[in-house]
RNA sequence: GCGGGCGUAGCUCAAUUGGUAGAGCGUCACCCUUCCAAGGUGAAUGUUGCCAGUUCGACUCUGGUCGCCCGCUCCA
């Protein structure tokens, strides 16, 4: 059997498609670009995925709380958190040095020179283009064309050589109010559902009886206009991310930060993804958010390349500090031990939901050759699979259909099951090895017609083998599979 | 955002110089069938991405628009 190396992400679209993973938007109207829906199968699949996440995060740890923000924040959120200033401005790029400017700052720096040297006319001109900028043409031709004709050049390097004038509006927005339509009433769809956390710090600290260090945990939507959104789930304007921010006391936050890298790694590996298909990658300290020490990649090597599926960040008391600022309340925590007063560190870990069933679908994937035929399966985590066992009679006779529905019955408040009569056997054991179902239970003659107890055979979708069990038995053999599979390489 | 390519049934594709759409696979039903998609019979599905124009007539020509792919750019 071979591996299969996917180049792109052709054939994950098209496995999704056409078994019910995942569908592009609005189909029937053409699609809405970068943004899609999980069909039945997709659905099962990421629910699976969260349900770990979370059991791993807060069942699991018993200093780690959950939450569940609202995706609509009161707009000092963001700019307490930096969103606002630094998403809306007109920017440039100078492509010599790849620094970026506000293109407004710029052509007032200009201003100010020629005041200095005395050019009060042309300083007034331009002023007054300046200030009537977006009645031209728009608010950033009419910068370019300023720039353009001033010959402004880059403050660093003295290049003139710009990329064109660019509106950042990362944040989606709307309106508050059902009759709202000004400008006040604007609030924002969350970038991130970090800042639900850290404006909900003190009411989970006054709460949950929790002390330093301890984290909490959510799994919600986020919205981005990226510039360039594309490649399937991999960047959606509408995300979920799975967000857990571990507060610490200042000073351990380095030893935090590693332990959580490692800690991420593993449930990554505890998923069943190869463990050759992950690494981490630290960011250089150039390349750091404005709001992080330090920061790292948990990286997945995607039929696109190694991108990013989760990053652990160190946001030091960036965020806490900021919303104490905007909010003037108090984000200390007292140390009753210590007798000190200090703002925790934070910790964050950040994994992408769509990202991650990506990566699970993408690591699963297999096409084989069978008798000179190919077979398409997932071999994913069971405990990801979105059906957990198929159960078929082995032809449509009373008997071998009476016991398999009987079986279906006695596993469905356990299992996720799915019971198949139609077209050959080795038809529904190939549909389902594509949906990723481990386990399929086939009812024949040789098991209801013995003497005794009725028997069945279970087969294993990683490797087609069989074996022979007792009927009432399939639930406990199901259970301690599930338990002891690993993935293959 | 820029440049290039593409857009016909769920999927892969076909339709002679413009004459109002077909096949295979898949799906569904029935029959057959004692374990790995390949038996038989039958059925459903398309305003040819969308809108407009040229034409007696457009899947086929033109423009716009939406979406997808590749490259560049971007990713605070």
């Amino acid at each position: 059997m071979s591996v299969t190396h996917l180049d792109n992400l052709d054939k994950i679209v098209s496995l999704s498609k056409a078994r019910g993973f995942i569908f592009q938007s609005s189909d029937i109207y053409g699609g809405l670009g970068a943004v899609y829906d999980y069909g039945p199968l997709g659905a099962e699949l990421k629910r699976n995925i969260q349900q770990e996440w979370w059991k791993s995060m807060t069942q699991l740890h018993d200093n780690i709380v959950g939450l569940d923000a609202a995706i609509f924040m009161h707009p000092r959120t963001w700019e307490a958190s930096g969103h606002v200033e630094g998403f809306n401005d007109p920017m440039i790029d100078d492509k010599q040095s790849n620094k970026r400017y506000r293109a407004d700052m710029l052509i007032e720096q200009h201003i100010l020179k020629l005041r200095e040297k005395g050019k009060k006319d042309k300083a007034d001109e331009i002023q007054h283009l300046l200030d009537t900028t977006g009645t031209r043409k728009g608010i950033c031709e009419d910068l370019y064309e300023i720039i353009m004709d001033e010959e402004i050049r880059a403050p660093e390097s003295g290049a003139f050589d710009w990329t064109e004038v660019r509106q950042f509006n990362l944040m989606f927005k709307t309106h508050y109010g059902a009759t709202s339509s000004g400008e006040d009433d604007a609030i924002y769809l969350r970038p991130e559902t970090a800042q639900g956390i850290f404006v909900n710090y003190k009411n989970v600290m006054d709460t949950a009886r929790v002390q330093v260090p301890f984290g909490i945990a959510q799994i919600g939507k986020a919205f981005r206009n990226e510039v360039v959104a594309r490649q399937f789930v991999f960047r959606m304007r509408e995300f979920e991310q799975m967000e857990m921010q571990y507060f610490v006391e200042p000073g351990t936050d380095q030893d935090e930060y590693e332990k959580w890298l490692e800690a991420r790694l593993n449930w990554h590996k505890k998923m069943g993804v190869r463990e050759s298909n992950l690494r981490t990658s630290p960011h250089p300290p150039d390349k750091l958010a404005h709001y992080a020490r330090a920061a790292a990649d948990i990286q997945y090597k995607y039929p696109i390349g190694w991108q990013e599926v989760e990053g652990i960040h160190n946001r030091t008391d960036f965020d806490l500090s900021r919303h104490q600022e905007y909010s003037g309340k108090k984000m200390e925590y007292y140390d009753q031990q210590k007798q000190e007063r200090y703002i925790p560190y934070v910790i964050e870990t950040s994994v992408g939901l769509d990202r991650t069933t990506l990566m699970i679908l993408c690591d699963a994937y297999r096409e084989e050759e069978v008798d000179g035929d190919t077979r398409t399966v997932l071999k994913m985590n069971p405990k990801l699979a979105p059906t957990k066992i198929g159960i078929f009679p082995l032809i449509k006779k009373d008997k071998l259909q009476n016991l398999a529905k009987k079986i279906e019955a006695d596993l469905r408040d356990e299992f996720n099951v799915l019971y198949d009569e139609s077209g050959s056997i080795g038809k529904r054991y190939r549909r389902q090895d594509e949906a990723g179902t481990p386990f399929c239970v086939t009812v024949d003659f040789d098991g209801v017609e013995s003497d005794g107890e009725d028997t069945v055979t279970i087969r294993y979708r990683d490797d087609m083998t069989q074996d022979r069990i007792p009927a009432a038995k399939v639930g406990d053999f199901v259970r301690d599979k599930m338990k002891n599979w690993s993935p293959e390489d």
